[in-house]
DNA sequence: TATGAATGAGCGTTCATTCAT
DNA sequence: TATGAATGAACGCTCATTCAT
């Protein structure tokens, strides 16, 4: 019953951001998606469980892109410094680039409910990984201080990118955000490096 | 409306953070919140003008209580660094202490409508302002570094806390969050101070 | 526990009638007409068994008051067709003069539960007569018509009123309502006059 | 809104007409319709924008037939004066071989809010309208006094009949309404034939 | 595969009335 | 007499999901 590939399901997975960005999450009933997507509303549930299943298959399809994306650059770079660099930059610029995914995935779906947001953090443990990764090679090659805690770190890399996105989505995205990049990279790197 | 102040008031914003962080954010009725503060439906009304109002009342109540806690704390601090010290520990302790709080704070009331998410942004920006100042004081003095961006600054500080107060709470609330404060501002520390 | 005089019981129902007027009956609860009054909501109940018993009491003595006025003024006129031209411009006079009163009588009062309806349709019976008699004294003297019937003749004749003046507040009081008297009255005498 | 004809259609408007004669106006809710009409309550949105819409598309069903019932048999009639007994006739036995229809349209609906109330009296004009006609065809055809207002013969034409309705209703229906349209004409024809 | 008409559970809010003071 | 805080029943409407075609 449930296909997760196909022209159908890529087109309301897309049909469901443009909807939710558009008319915000507690305005993007399934019919809507669904007219959206160029189906009926029943079409949408060959393709998905309910509408729980597109939020999440949303958010785990724009992700997984992402992360695949970050890991495949990461690899090209060596040391953990620019590996940092290189994630603030892409992490700010995706979100950029992509005003719509960016409105739905830091503001609207967060008001989804706890079930949805349960699996969001379980994808996000993916993009988590990443930062850990980055840290703790950091700290084995002696360039960030061995004491740090990876996972607070991590929080501290998170956290930030995360608020600072919101905080640009919520004033009107008037500012550059891949511009920032540098100062916030040079926080952490001062935060994390060895005396 | 009869008055924003009075036993009943305080029993129905009481009654609302219980039963939001007992039944979840969508799962908490006017009818159940009466309930639980022991009064009729609609004395609920002789106090609040309707649900948002309770739910940005008890934002309001409970952030603006805790930001004056706070600032009256960081008056008896003379250091920048020991005041973003004393500001991560009354952080997470005010969380850690009021689970219920930090349910209904961190997890449910994101799940609100856009009015209701609006106002308790607003109510933020005084906690926001809080930590600018701390900032901005530890430049001043020659502590923390002139060249950082105040507002990105601001956006590590308080994107880490959340973040760490969120995960805190989504895995089940396991450790504990006032131990982490030294290594948070450890972390500050070390993005922000002079060389 | 009902006391059907005072100062306050003329307040409540002058007050309960500039309330309808302004606000239109749905509008009208009884904390407003009380404010109005000047006198707490649980006053009301000391002169008025429920909100029912405010607008029947209102009709009741508004009315009583007019048909005494229309009764007395009947007394000194002798002919019939006299009669009815006092009764038809002491009605349209009536109700042009207090405009507020034509609101709440002919519009608000109408939506009214089928209770208070009756109550009105058993008040306007008094009124009612007063035209049966000037009708059958009419028909007594020969100078209408001796087969019309009665009921028949009233519901012409209070039905065209009736209709004449809540048409005329429909339409905004454009016009002058005590000018069509003399219209009015001529078409009921045409209409009555015997060969 | 689905559509505004079909089967469900008219099943919910005859509902409607069913639960609001039975139960009156104020007990007449949507979920009762519904039950009535056989179909769910979300169904009723299918159909109608809401419960108003219900009850001005009822009366707009009802009278609109009727009118145009009226307004064919008149084409078959000649004299102004005949096609007022046809109009006399065929309202008042329209209303008493349909007593649910006339219980509510004119007891029930009259308590309706502003909005509905307005929609109705619109409608309602189209009525006025016909009455209109007859009334200035008679005046140009010489067999009605030319000197008459139309709009103040209009208000007796329809004050009268509406109060005869009425007061048949209000007093149990106990008597037939139709046998009275030959004294009602006979009434009118006075009042309004050249000398 | 695809459709879209039909379903029905769920809830914030108002306001006439009461009653302790 | 007078007050006014407290009560609690009652209901229109939305929308995710189903299922006959």
């Amino acid at each position: 019953m449930v296909k997760s590939t196909g022209e159908k399901y890529e087109a309301i997975i897309d049909a469901a951001v443009k909807v939710i960005a558009r008319h915000g999450y507690h305005h993007a009933q399934v019919a809507k998606i669904a007219r959206e997507a160029d189906v009926a509303d029943g079409t949408i549930y060959l393709y998905f469980e309910n509408k729980d299943d597109i939020l999440t298959s949303l958010f785990r399809e724009k992700m997984g892109r992402f992360i695949r994306e970050v890991e495949q650059a990461l690899e090209s770079v060596q040391s953990p410094a620019e590996q940092l660099k290189t994630l603030v930059e892409m992490h700010l610029r995706h979100l950029e680039e992509d005003p719509e995914l960016a409105i739905v995935t830091q503001i609207e779906l967060r008001q989804s409910n706890p079930l949805v947001r349960k699996v969001i953090g379980q994808i996000l443990k993916k993009y988590l990984n990443v930062i850990d990764r980055i840290v703790t090679s950091g700290q084995e090659s002696g360039v960030f201080r061995p004491h740090i805690d990876v996972k607070i770190a991590r929080k501290m890399i998170f956290g930030t990118l995360d608020e600072t996105v919101t905080s640009w989505i919520m004033n009107g995205r008037k500012y550059s955000l891949t511009s920032m990049a540098k100062a916030i990279h040079d926080l952490f790197l001062h935060g994390l490096k060895a005396d």
